[in-house]
RNA sequence: CGCGGGGUGGAGCAGCGGCAGCUCGCCGGGCUCAUAACCCGGAGGUCGUGGGUUCGAGUCCCACCCCCGCUACCA
């Protein structure tokens, strides 16, 4: 299926480094870009799986001055946790690095300068609430009044919880600063923007053939479109950030969602220069054969298929040389905890540290997987956790590997019997077409109906009474069932990058299960077993009320 | 008020113009190799509501109702 090997650049969601990682992130973007990444790189594609932390903004800045840190380490402080997080997931990046590097920085100056002298980026002086008690510009949030819509008079700055309009600061009546009350008077300040309304053009033509993109986030970017694109200012009235690359201009930061964007090529760049091969990112980023894809939150849908090519488009005009367009944005929906949006205050965030302290990460790439929100939102209970994993995870395919191997190990001398017919080829294949699709659940249960084939087999053939009555046939049926599970464990890895290495070496094998790479490797008969230990470890049906408790019900 | 997504057997989901499908649960049976796991059979849905288009509609169109997100240390 995966024809000839292809290039394939995989920018993930840049995390505020301003907090645990929570379930919805992971299942909204980590897991199913690294399923993908883990699917590509064992088909023999050339894959480029880049993100970092995101540690500038308001976010990083709020928790500081919570915590009487600095952002900076606050940031760096998450951004160790991250990395652990990563590792114990199982997300296989080439580069997770941060919006604090030089490198960044650098590479983040140098757009926004080119932009400039095309003039793609202008300045203009904009009215902004500024408080003469705090003696700062007041962010969208930090200013309230009177809704000019609907007349409720809390609504902030940037939105009216009542009527839900988004607002401009400047529109509201008998405006006031949040902290003190006092009334913020109207201050110009000068600020740079982005001529994202001279792309709409490009934008409209470039949109045009993506009907092969997710109907959300097809619909949002169209939204957007026909709505009219606005010039944005991608500066801000702060001291945490990438400096302005100006003279004159070193009161101000370039605005994180300018700057964090860019990530995706200077994590790159950087990945390079750490590879030894400084310029090896043009082949990622400059090679037209190279897809891009980016995997994020719906949340973040505009920022990656309108304004990220914007800056993209206006780039590769600036210098002359092709920078790569997304070619998909598999933007999932949300995940919701017990009906609603995770929420720490409500005691219904689950974090991922939290998680592993107490679960196994395959039994929650598996859950995660399953229940993956790729066409509307799904919700997480920890009831659901526990079935899936006790009833579909341990009792189809964690069964089926451990009562085969359990009987061979027993009967055949520890090792792999002699041949005959079912393999696993089947099951590789349509999982892979799948995933390559970005249908992550359909591709984890055409792999679990594949086991539950193979459990058929094994019922069909009972081993258990050939053993007794023909050993020979029984050796072929057996050998037949390790076979279904050797093509099997290819088909789970993506999703089960743990279990998977175990279970190859049950089999016998020695050195990663990816070196198979995404085909069907038949176990060489004589190989010798390893005594079979369950894969998967049943839950019990307790944890449910214990989790519900935890989380402050 | 607006924008986006969704409302399909007990639960979670797929289907998006042509006899309503999957997993789990439930009921009945089988097997005993296996983490009380596995296999077979069965019951169970007028596909949110009301109109319309069509030979034919969960599947297209219109109106309405409800849920979620777009705001909150939170994707």
């Amino acid at each position: 299926m995966a024809q000839t090997p292809r290039k394939i650049f995989l920018g993930v969601a840049w995390p505020y480094s301003n907090g645990s990682l929570h379930i919805g992130q992971i299942v909204g973007a980590y897991l199913p870009a690294d399923i993908f990444a883990r699917y590509h790189r064992a088909a023999g594609n050339d894959v480029l799986m880049v993100s970092g932390s995101d540690g500038h903004g308001t976010p990083i800045t709020v928790r500081a001055e919570q915590e009487g840190r600095s952002p900076a380490e606050v940031s760096a402080r998450f951004h160790e946790e991250f990395l652990e997080s990563w590792q114990r997931l199982g997300i296989s990046w080439d580069l997770f690095t941060s919006t604090g590097t030089e490198n960044h920085a650098r590479v983040a100056q140098e757009i926004f300068l080119k932009l400039l002298e095309q003039g793609d980026i202008y300045q203009d002086k904009m009215l902004l609430p500024y408080c003469l008690v705090e003696e700062r510009f007041l962010l969208d949030r930090y200013v309230e009044g009177t809704c000019p819509i609907c007349g409720y008079e809390s609504a902030r700055g940037d939105q009216c919880d009542n009527c839900g309009n988004v607002l401009d600061p400047i529109d509201l009546k008998d405006r006031r600063c949040k902290f003190d009350g006092s009334e913020p008077e109207l201050r110009e300040s000068e600020h740079f923007f982005h001529r994202l309304s001279a792309y709409e053009g490009p934008l409209k033509e470039w949109v045009r053939d993506k009907t092969y993109w997710r109907k959300p986030v097809l619909n949002w970017s169209l939204g957007w479109l026909e709505g009219g694109l606005k010039d944005r200012a991608i500066t801000r009235d702060m001291q945490w950030g990438v400096p302005v690359p100006v003279q004159g201009w070193e009161s101000k930061r370039i605005y994180v969602w300018f700057e964090a964007v860019i990530g995706y090529l200077s994590a790159a760049i950087e990945w390079a220069q750490g590879s030894g091969e400084p310029q090896r990112w043009r082949e990622f980023w400059q090679d037209p054969e190279c897809r891009h894809y980016y995997f994020i939150g719906k949340d973040n849908i505009p920022f990656h298929t309108l304004i990220w090519p914007s800056y993209l488009m206006g780039y590769s005009k600036a210098t002359g040389e092709n920078y790569s367009l997304p070619y998909d944005v598999p933007a999932n929906q949300f995940q919701t905890i017990r009906g609603s949006k995770g929420s720490t205050s409500r005691g219904s965030a689950i974090f991922v540290p939290d998680l592993l302290s107490r679960y196994d990460p395959d039994a929650l790439r598996y859950y995660l997987s399953a229940t993956m929100p790729e066409t509307s939102d799904s919700d997480f209970t920890w009831a659901d956790f526990l079935r899936r994993n006790n009833d579909e995870l341990v009792a189809t395919w964690g069964n089926l590997v451990n009562r085969v191997l359990t009987f061979a190990y027993r009967n055949f001398d520890r090792e792999v019997p002699q041949p005959g017919e079912l393999r696993g080829e089947e099951a590789i294949s349509q999982t892979g077409r799948e995933i390559d699709l970005c249908h992550f659940r359909a591709g984890l249960e055409a792999a679990m109906s594949a086991a539950r084939e193979a459990n058929r087999y094994v019922e069909e053939n009972a081993p258990w009474r050939l053993i007794k009555e023909d050993r020979a046939r029984c050796a072929t049926v057996l050998y037949t069932g390790i076979c279904a599970i050797a093509g099997l464990n290819v088909a789970f890895s993506p999703y089960l990058p743990f279990s998977s290495q175990k279970q190859h070496g049950q089999l016998g094998n020695e050195g990663p299960v990816q070196a198979i790479g995404w085909r069907f490797s038949p176990p060489s008969p004589g190989q010798p077993l390893a005594e079979p230990e369950p894969l998967f470890k049943k839950l019990d049906p307790k944890i449910v009320d214990e989790e519900e408790a935890r989380m402050g019900r």
